[in-house]
RNA sequence: UCCGGUAUAGCUCAGUUGGUUAGAGCAGCGGACUGUUAAUCCGCGUGUCCGAGGUUCGAGUCCUCGUACCGGAGCCA
């Protein structure tokens, strides 16, 4: 006898099987009893008969309990009746654990008790469905960068140095000295470019702000590609072309996942290539125009950023930002001093920024200067200045915010269910 | 950090103008039922009413402070 996953069980019709997993629920209506089965490939309806198992397997199953652990033996059958489209009829239930009082039951639960219990919460279908397509996604972004010659090169995560000002880090003792956790590896990722060409990174990034939103993790994945010889124009087309190829291979691959978490997907069919690009000038004009109280050089807040991705049914990207409001390695537009050649997409829905990249500063004495305006220290950065000293080249980036596009995908109302176990400003279990 | 809200059974919640004995559904346990889809029906149990202080003859209910959580803002992916 064979053992088989739930994901398999249309191959083996007519054939008796040995299925490992749990209990997800089970029914009874006198001598015949319904267990829906899970087993971490999917859900599966089994038919205990009484007459077919005999009394003692009967009064055996009627002990089992939600999230009990069981080995089923029993002929996969057609039948149009059970979810799924096929079913198991039950010949031997083997009880491996029972489980008692298992917290999370078939009723409706708060966040903070689901939250509580994340690690259990994991295997309901909910979870399990956007934890799916988040696997999905990180799928399509590593074969995205694969089959285009990227280089995969890890960035530290323990740094010395800030990126991007020191307000939003977290500190840890690195034997006597302060190290902190990475934001962003987006000034190695520059440093590897300069090595490989075409190169990305894929980890988790830390941020310490205080920001208690459905849009804010403390810990999260950022991919962050960056390309050598690249200008702001072909930085663009790179993110948009990743964007496309994600919600392609999601649609493709993840459909009984988007329709577990009612997903419109009309919607994300839509996101198709080219995206509309608009300058932040031309989005002030708008968001003026439209009663926002806003002036050229503000940045945009949240519901002015909501307010732009409005106006499209895809994402959006939005550049040429005032160099005020943007990081100091950013290059500025020779055609207009007072903006960088930074960009953002914004994803549909109000699910706000989900890109940012720019092209790069690549004249030392601006970065400099750059530097000591944003009160940072230059020692800290020689290395990365030293890019511009050896074979300086113009080249660009961008960081995506893995759990902000499976939000979107997903059409989740909060990021902390993108992720297994989410980090918040109030959460660090468990 | 700021603004607003909530806190009552294992879970989700109700609880009137302050009134004497604290309510329901679900889960759990027992029973009935051979096609259930969060099954249904019958029976059974459960409380630091978030914590501390105050007002009052009397506080789950009103007031003060604290704590936790939720929503929003700022900041950002």
């Amino acid at each position: 006898m064979k053992r088989v996953f739930v994901n398999k069980v249309s191959k083996y019709v007519g054939e008796k099987v040995i299925l490992k997993g749990w209990v997800y629920n089970s029914r009874r209506s006198g001598k015949i009893g319904f267990l829906t089965f899970r087993d971490g490939f999917g859900l599966l309806q089994c038919i205990v008969v009484k007459n077919d198992v005999g009394d003692e397997k009967f009064e055996l199953f009627k002990t089992l309990t939600q999230e009990s652990s069981v080995i089923i033996t029993g002929e996969v059958v057609k039948n149009e009746r059970a979810p799924g489209g096929f079913e198991i009829l039950v010949s031997d239930v083997e009880l491996i654990h029972l489980s008692k009082d298992y917290p999370i039951t078939p009723k409706e639960h708060g966040t903070d008790f689901l939250m509580n219990n994340r690690h259990l919460w994991l295997r309901s279908k909910r979870q399990h469905a956007i934890l799916r397509v988040r696997h999905q996604i990180v799928k399509a972004i590593r074969d995205f960068f694969d089959s285009n010659d990227f280089t995969l090169v890890d960035s530290p995560i323990f740094t010395p140095n800030a990126a991007e000002g020191t307000s939003t880090l977290f500190g840890t003792d690195y034997f006597g000295k302060t190290a902190y956790l990475a934001q962003t590896g987006q000034l190695y990722g520059e440093a590897s470019a300069m090595a490989f060409g075409r190169h990305y990174n894929f980890g988790p990034c830390f941020r310490a702000e205080k920001s208690k939103t459905r849009r804010h993790l403390t810990e999260f994945w950022m991919v962050e590609p960056e390309i050598a010889y690249c200008d702001i124009e072909e930085d663009m087309q790179w993110a948009e072309d990743l964007l496309v190829h994600i919600v392609n291979e999601v649609l493709e691959h993840r459909l009984e996942e988007l329709k577990v978490l009612d997903r419109d997907v009309d919607l994300l069919k839509k996101t198709k290539g080219p995206l509309p690009r608009i300058s932040y000038t031309d989005c002030i004009e708008i968001l003026q125009k439209d009663g926002f109280d806003i002036e050229w050089g503000d940045d945009f807040g949240s519901p002015e950023e909501t307010h732009i991705a409005e106006k499209y049914d895809r994402p959006v990207i939005v550049h040429r930002f005032p160099s005020k409001i943007k990081a100091f390695y950013m290059k500025r537009d020779p055609e207009d001093e007072k903006v960088v050649l930074g960009m953002d997409i914004l994803a549909p829905e109000g699910y706000g920024e989900i890109v940012g990249g720019s092209e790069r500063e690549t004249d030392i004495d601006v970065l400099i200067e750059r530097i000591e305006e944003e009160g940072l220290n230059q020692d800290d950065y020689e290395w990365f200045l030293d890019l511009r000293r050896f074979g300086s080249v113009p080249h660009s980036g961008f960081g995506m915010g893995l759990e902000r596009v499976v939000a979107w995908i997903c059409g989740l109302s909060h990021i902390r269910e993108t992720t297994p176990f989410a980090r918040t400003m109030g959460r660090i279990n468990p």
